[in-house]
DNA sequence: GTGCGCACTTGTATTAGAGTTGTCTACACA
DNA sequence: TGTGTAGACAACTCTAATACAAGTGCGCAC
């Protein structure tokens, strides 16, 4: 049976992208290289590239060379670290587990946030190395939300879905007892302490496009918090009176 | 594998800053001697540094040189009024009594941030008009708190009380459930949660001068903090997996 | 103290070369 | 006609090297 050569060197390129072996390097070997890799002419790695970017797995820039499609919308948002980086980065394994996905009449302070009812609640459980530290609940306002589905909120963090530019958040952290649902979801005893935070975050036009809560069982998270500056007292900066 | 050597550069230059390399004297070595130092040109130095720069981790001045830019960036954090301040503003009456006083042996991990084991300590509880909603524990290097008297202490906070500029602290956050010493003096039941904090105070030399201890009855107390930039995750910032 | 010059810095613009993709033509083969 | 090879050229990117303008800090003569 006649198989195409492209065809062939297409498929083998696709399982080396599916294999991460380029992944890391970001930047594919040139087309020059890959022909005599393959012992084909450069035109016929060009069309095993160029249907690999019709599928979307690989872009090219003239001049520069082919690389791996995801890796440069994530390159500009690399820039902090977040939690699960930071767990992956000291050999933490991180995992989120969707335990909610639903299109619902948000709560009226979500609501009154956002300006308008209609919103996206996700919840999940994340955990390191297999065991639950934080439960999430996270409104999303709707018209944003519109196009995510259960499997693009599994796999990616709510940032990197919504292609708008965000400016800022405010949040909120304060100490609770664990109820008996949370509880069982963290794996520790009712009644025990968490740190329960809600968080605002607003894009660049000042608009509230989130509104996040977050439970964390306090005998494995802490807040570490750096003031460059003495800020004239020795109670902890940002602390406020409740009522 | 190809990479670009600018991305290498950039990436090496935000791991030194990470590790406080570079912070401690704020100036970042020339464009020139980086350019000698990592045998590349100005041209691909200064990339890197633009890419830094674009992060938001440092900043330049011409004809002055490169700098980590954190502290303008964080500044907001610091400039919250103190929460003594809050509660006069809003009508709450503040209290401070003092529970002990004394010049003492620090414990091993307040002498070691000291160099030193001879401290003052100081416990007191902190009131709003009449409740108590802070037990605090204060450890001041002895040397400057020799002409402390229990009176001075008492009257002022104790920013006001050291004469030398302090530059900067380091906070840490989290939940515990109420010991039977902590409940009794904030009127609250045992094990009830609370919010327990440590900061580390250090003048503008880098010396570690307090170093204090908080503890806030869950149910009138939360942090607030503004988070003048989106950081790119929904998880809280500053927040960290406990060993 | 004031003003000046010197050394050093970043900001910006060139030039050049090597390496890359984008595109085209010509040819061979089944 | 579809597929593959070979080669050439344009356009682009990255890096190096160089030069100059503009700003900062510092010491020195006055």
């Amino acid at each position: 049976m006649r198989t195409i050569r492209y065809h062939q060197i297409a498929e083998e390129l696709r399982a080396r992208l599916d294999s991460g072996e380029y992944a890391a390097g970001r930047l594919l070997p040139s087309e020059s290289e890959l022909s005599v890799e393959f012992s084909a002419s450069r035109v016929t790695i060009r069309k095993a590239l160029e249907m690999l970017r019709d599928e979307g797995l690989v872009d090219a820039r003239q001049g520069f060379g082919w690389f791996v499609a995801g890796e440069t919308v994530r390159q500009p948002l690399a820039r902090l670290a977040t939690i699960e980086e930071q767990m992956r980065a000291s050999g933490v394994r991180p995992e989120r587990r969707i335990l909610e996905f639903a299109f619902e009449k948000a709560p009226r302070d979500v609501a009154r946030a956002f300006g308008n009812p209609h919103a996206l609640r996700v919840k999940r459980l994340n955990l390191a190395d297999g065991e639950p530290f934080a439960i999430v609940t996270v409104w999303c306002a709707g018209d944003l939300a519109q196009h995510l589905s259960r499997a693009d909120v599994e796999r990616s963090p709510f940032y990197e879905l919504l292609d708008i530019p965000l400016s800022g958040a405010t949040q909120t952290i304060g100490a609770d007892a664990a109820d008996s649902a949370e509880a069982a979801l963290l794996a520790v005893p009712v009644g025990s302490p968490v740190l329960r935070c809600t968080r605002t975050t607003t894009d660049t036009s000042g608009r509230v496009v989130l509104v996040s809560h977050h439970v964390f069982p306090a005998h494995r998270t802490k807040f570490v918090v750096d003031l460059p500056f003495a800020d004239q007292s020795i109670a902890p900066s940002g602390l406020r009176l409740v009522e």
